[in-house]
DNA sequence: GCATTTCAAATTGCATGCATTAGGAATAGG
DNA sequence: CCTATTCCTAATGCATGCAATTTGAAATGC
């Protein structure tokens, strides 16, 4: 019932919805996606719930074994770290596009979403984290490389789901003043400069996670997914 | 009947073989794939040949689109450059990494692929280009990172379908010099010189690429993959 | 009480069928 | 002769059904 028809490709949705669930950390690390709940929460097939799982899997994001419930991927500690440092070099790559090209119009966006992530620093955690990642997405965006945006959205939710198993609980993974270094970098135009606020930024946000078990028992994946199930 | 039961992941199989026949040149850019043919092809229903089609999709080697046959995606010039430059920064980190922890037995192994490599380059061409794209995978693998591994993977298919759409038809496009040079810089352990002579290398195979039109008519698929089904 | 075996419910693997849509050939019109 | 329209075939979009496998727990043995 969410929308009237089937217009859009309901695997992409799909996956856009499990991907924003887990970078908000309502999904975690191993847990289990059943072909058919999954279906069900979306209102589609199994079919379909199945090729965005594969989807998913192909991103790093959840774990497939053959016969097996689907589940969140769980990333190794070298993985997490691999991670990071290939964030990096993509990341440098933006920044020091970018601080040629940028507008002023852009850096206005930018500032814009930086003071809505510090509003949501203190309300909402899930959606503090979630603007956090939407910088780096929307700094990638704003290269026009194609590319490269794909390959640095898809480090930076593998990153998430890394610091989701990795982070400190409440740390607030993307600072906000390192977001602004990083702007005022791209506005003077410094690509150096800009660089190497982000690998300095992306480093820090590395440093802050640290391994910590958390067990947790199973829950209910279609409430989990509520919320996720309009676009 | 190329294998007796379905023990592996025929999505994968599947994938693993257009994959090949693409970076082979095999299949070419606007070339269809139909999901029955390639479901014939392979022994497998449509459900099987639909999914890989979607992991290559992902990948950016097909281009799906609603309701249409799937074809060989053909990447746009501004694509293919922007892949070169993330391939250029991938794999300058493989080759810092490798610098500092290769040893002689991998050393080796890199010697005897570029000979064999140099050999091909005297028979086959399919080949040939099929090993060149290898070298660069095989440095990948070596390093021991999986996330660095499989995105080198990615945009080293990525450049052979460039090349294939912009590419001069006969130009050795891994040049065996600029091979050898990356592996003395390796074997130098001098990291700064291995990972400038892999991105003077990439840099000119980019730059050997130009645009040049190329019309073909329609040919016959299963002809096209009948050397690629088994393994 | 603890480890092992057994077995049914749950779940995946995959092919098939039906509805829908695109693309092109045949046809009609200018 | 060229352009627009109609219709039909081929192909996709998706759900469903059946077989095979896993899982977890009850039942059994030690």
């Amino acid at each position: 019932m969410t929308s009237k028809k089937a217009s859009i490709d309901r695997v992409i949705v799909i996956c856009a919805a499990l991907r924003r669930a887990i970078i908000e950390r309502a999904l975690s690390p191993g847990d289990r996606l059943p072909e058919d709940s999954l279906g069900e929460s979306f209102g589609v097939s199994r079919t379909i719930a199945r090729q965005a799982l594969g989807q998913l899997a192909a991103e790093g994001l959840v774990n497939l074994r053959r016969n097996r419930i689907a589940v969140v991927a769980t990333p190794t500690i070298e993985e997490a770290r691999d991670t990071f440092e290939i964030r990096m070099a993509l990341e440098a790559l933006v920044a020091d596009c970018l601080a040629a090209s940028i507008t002023s119009e852009q850096i206005k966006r930018l500032r814009g979403h930086i003071s809505d992530q510090a509003k949501a620093d203190l309300t909402s955690e899930s959606e503090s984290i979630r603007l956090a990642t939407d910088f780096h997405v929307i700094l990638a965006e704003m290269t026009g490389r194609s590319i490269l945006q794909r390959y640095v959205t898809e480090v930076a939710y593998r990153s998430g789901l890394a610091l989701s198993a990795y982070g400190r609980p409440h740390s607030n993974d993307c600072a906000i003043e390192e977001h602004r270094q990083i702007v005022d970098a791209l506005e003077a135009g410094d690509a150096k400069l800009a660089a190497e606020a982000m690998t300095r930024h992306l480093g820090a946000v590395a440093q802050r996670a640290h391994v910590h078990s958390k067990r947790q028992d199973r829950r209910d994946l279609s409430l989990i997914l509520a919320p996720y199930i309009a676009f």
